[in-house]
DNA sequence: TTGTATGCGTTATCAC
DNA sequence: GTGATAACGCATACAA
């Protein structure tokens, strides 16, 4: 009985029996001259790898990561919206840290809101492991990915779920150092220009800024919600410092929103920065060292996120029964020419 | 003989046969749960979609991917350094629209180079597509791609070869444009500060700035080369102006390059902005619409670009045998005010 | 409408 | 060292 050819529309990709045909070998032999360390004869080996090469054959990544012990090395990752720089910078960095370790990232940009729909369809992929970042983190998500075995690392704010790495700045500390510097800086009438107001990253800012202006004996005198955007911030300061002019210090919950409000205080309200007005933001985008901007901002070390976002990520593969961890990153004051 | 329980190090992931079990229905009952239009006894399907959600099943995308006429919906995409914007911004819309069609883009960082080793190891994986973004384009990539029968998607530069579908800015013309507006300005003595020289955007850039400065009867003060860099447009800019005082107009290969040399100009070599010197750049990022930025640029319209992207791919899903298509997208000057 | 049987391309196990 | 063979999880042609 003549093996049937199927009619696919798909055009047919060189598998390893066509190797294994053409090289006379088995296909065994052809898989074990693709696997490091396995026994073949080093002369079979080499020539096998020269079909190959002339079949441009590749052993099938799909394949391979349905075998039992094999994994896909698949890694999901969740990214904010990549306008406001601080996401575009760092999924650059995970993206990179990703493909060193052979691990292949598939991208989902939320922008504002998680897509339910897409995250759920990725997880049909089984991921070695899927990072969110930025935006909240639905239920469901957690839920789907804890029956489905998938480990879940969540960055820009700490997860108390069982079983969920995370890693985040002290949010609170970093607003502290911002208002600390701000006050030495002579200023008193201090606000706060925030981010969406129910995300953990903005409800960790907010109250950091507030414990710090309390325990300066200050209080603030206004705030804000914005939505981490370079027009939401522009948008909100624009009403913030009209309602009131007498702020002469802003401090904003990431550097997009203290970019705008900067644009809007300068071209639009007459003030000049930071002679009348102090701006201070959060997270020091690759941008806020530019001689032009010169943001003077907290910085949210990118590159310990993501080497800490990689560490968790290596011990979860290990271990997929370790107890969760948490990172906190440490915040730093960076004094530039806006405070 | 009992079926043997294997030792997995992945964690055992709900099959259909779990579900099938539970459920009390045949393994191919769920699939056809699960199957769009297919046929189930509508109670049936009910009963197992239930027992599905309970367990937590979803079908593997990867054997899914796996079978005779299936599809992985695997993209890959290989994109510039996201630092420069312009592709941090593209590669946002990439990602949604191809998420919207059911694809799932895998990301590769490439920065300056494309990295050979990543972008021949994400091929192991049956790509319905690899878009290919920035940077120059290896021979070795385009011959994989066509062994292994993965239709490639250039964007960025035209290629030639057969096959190939690519869509371009019509780079010519778009430097002509700039010059046509900083002659209007009353500019005469203008400035090419390119990118990388090897690159076809480039030499096309440059070249229509050359034709188009000849064409108005005048002769480039200088030209140089650069990286497509804020740190690169810097330190070219600052060379060119101190080497060439009298540079009235300096016409950027792209807007991080035009705003380093902006901040150069205004922070380091006392120039005004457009006052002494016009500065025009390439792209049209988010940022130069910024009223602090203002930056006077030609317009590369990304929703455009993605939108052709998106209509090739899809052509070429449809019709792998169809004949290549290149596409050229118009460019557009924007004043602003820095010219 | 339903269940059985087969193929997808790979790696791992097992005798030889 | 080597080649058959059994999973891996799914979709589907085919028989009932």
């Amino acid at each position: 009985m003549p093996r049937q050819v199927p009619v696919s529309l798909r055009p047919h990709r060189i598998t390893a029996a066509d190797v294994a045909r053409k090289a006379g070998v088995s296909r065994s032999a052809v898989s074990r001259a693709f696997t490091e360390g396995a026994y073949v004869d080093k002369e079979k080996r080499a020539r096998i790898l020269k079909v190959a090469a002339d079949l441009g054959y590749r052993p099938n990544a799909l394949a391979a990561g349905l075998q039992g012990k094999g994994r896909s090395n698949l890694v999901a990752i969740v990214t904010g919206d990549l306008v406001n720089h601080y996401d575009g910078e760092i999924l650059a960095r995970m993206v990179r840290q990703l493909t060193a370790i052979g691990k292949w990232p598939v991208v989902l940009n939320a922008g504002d809101e998680i897509p339910d729909a897409d995250v759920s369809g990725v997880l049909g992929f089984p991921l070695d492991a899927m990072i969110l970042r930025g935006g909240s983190v639905p239920d469901d998500v957690v839920e789907h990915c804890a029956k489905l075995k998938i480990p879940l690392i969540v960055s820009g704010r700490i997860l108390d779920r069982p079983g969920i790495d995370s890693v985040c700045c002290d949010n609170e500390r970093g607003s502290a150092l911002a208002v600390e510097a701000l006050i030495a800086r002579g200023r008193r009438r201090i606000a706060y220009l925030g981010g969406q107001a129910d995300l953990t990253s903005d409800r960790e800012r907010r109250k950091g800024f507030l414990d710090a202006v309390q325990a300066a004996g200050l209080s603030p005198v206004a705030q804000a919600d914005g939505d981490y955007s370079f027009d939401g911030g522009l948008a909100s300061a624009r009403a913030l410092l009209t309602a009131h002019p007498e702020i002469d210090a802003l401090f904003c919950a990431n550097d997009a929103m203290a970019l705008g409000a900067q644009a809007v205080a300068t071209c639009e309200l007459g003030r000049t920065v930071p002679e009348s007005l102090s701006i201070v933001g959060f997270d020091d985008i690759a941008m806020a060292r530019w001689p032009t901007i010169a943001l003077s901002t907290i910085r949210n070390d990118m590159d310990m996120t993501v080497t800490q976002i990689m560490r968790l990520l290596a011990a979860r593969l290990d271990d997929p029964d370790a107890p969760p961890q948490t990172v906190r990153t440490e915040p730093e004051f960076i004094a530039r020419g806006t405070h």
